[in-house]
DNA sequence: GCGATTTGCCTAAGACCTTTAGGTTGCTGC
DNA sequence: GCAGCAACCTAAAGGTCTTAGGCAAATCGC
């Protein structure tokens, strides 16, 4: 080991490299130690690129929701609809399963400047443009975001503990169901004044 | 401090010690240390009766399933169709609101082993019950339990992490609009043969 | 009642993780 | 080529988890 080599360290390489941890070993085992370890530098080292602990899960929360909503935006992008509506729930689903670890980073209860600063409204948003294909006014707009936030979260999460793998009917028919039942459910929600609106 | 004085532990106080203790300071600060200072006790004295940390919150998990499975059932109780669906709905969601570090608990990952004793089944049992007044067959039964647990889980951990906090309209509207549509969708999508079997 | 055994809680100690304080060395700009 | 900053280091204190082994209180057999 030569002494005084200098590896780069910054806030955003520690959070790139935390959010790759968390996904080989999970959120909960990603520690400023491991991190250290990883670097192959002191652990007091990361301290002048990060304040805590709960300062580098924050940033990988940041890191998680941003390329996930980078996702749903290009999923979006052209489609609308029936359509469009899978598209973003799969790409919730599809980042789940590809990235466990920076899913759950996602989950990490960010403090309010963290979250005024976090992708959240952007993916408020984009659930928003989903829902223009179905013509719903305030404040119905707003249950069914809420709606379709916990329908998407609530699979994902249950299907990443494991509830759905070992019984039939496999998980992706229930997810394919529950979506097509979704979108006939916002079909029938729509506002009917606002049917003619072009 | 009296030496030699016997407190009373036992696996199952230290589970109900560690619920209460979750529902004040939050589950991921439920610790064998200060469950130990709690009862003011060494900590080394936990482990005659608890294996690991791990052992800890994991009874505390079961003993949170149990707590919403007796609650689920006992609202069951006498009643069928849309009644049944809010009752069950309104079970996991004041549950949370009541015992927020329980129901974090909850959704601590069990190892298969300990999934298999925990009121796990139950919990689906009662959503098969709340199902049979939609008289959905195989497989859209069991797609349909899943939407559910979804929705719940979903919804209520949503609420919990602060985010429908902040916002009009209320989270109590959006959560009885969501159930609303919920019973509007299993209802289209009852079995049209099933329909006159009684 | 009294010895033997079991049980409950304790001390001790090792292994990690977090965080702060303050030192040293490489890099950059003048 | 050297001043100063930035990057990394040593040191140390405090907290958590877990195991090993000890002493004393409760309990059981007689």
């Amino acid at each position: 080991m030569v002494r005084g080599e200098r590896v780069g360290l910054s806030a955003q390489r520690l959070a790139r490299a935390g959010a790759e941890l968390a996904d080989e070993v999970g959120f909960e085992r990603v520690t400023v130690s491991a991190l250290a370890r990883r670097f192959d530098v002191k652990v007091a080292s990361l301290y002048s690129h990060v304040k805590s602990s709960h300062d580098l899960k924050t940033r990988i929360a940041l890191l998680a929701l941003e390329e996930m909503a980078d996702r749903a935006a290009e999923a979006l992008a052209g489609r609308a609809g029936k359509d469009a509506l899978f598209a973003l729930a799969d790409v919730y689903r599809d980042y789940a399963r590809e990235h466990p670890g920076r899913y759950a980073a996602a989950r990490y209860r960010l403090d309010p400047d963290a979250a005024a600063a976090s992708a959240g409204a952007r993916h408020a948003q984009l659930s928003r443009a989903v829902l223009r294909g179905y013509d719903l006014a305030e404040p119905e707009q707003t249950h069914a975001v809420r709606l379709l936030g916990s329908v998407f979260h609530g699979y994902v999460s249950l299907e990443a503990a494991g509830g759905f793998s070992h019984s039939a009917p496999s998980s992706d028919e229930s997810w394919t169901w529950s979506l097509d039942a979704l979108d006939a459910l916002l079909r029938n929600r729509t506002t009917p004044a606002a049917q003619s609106t072009t």
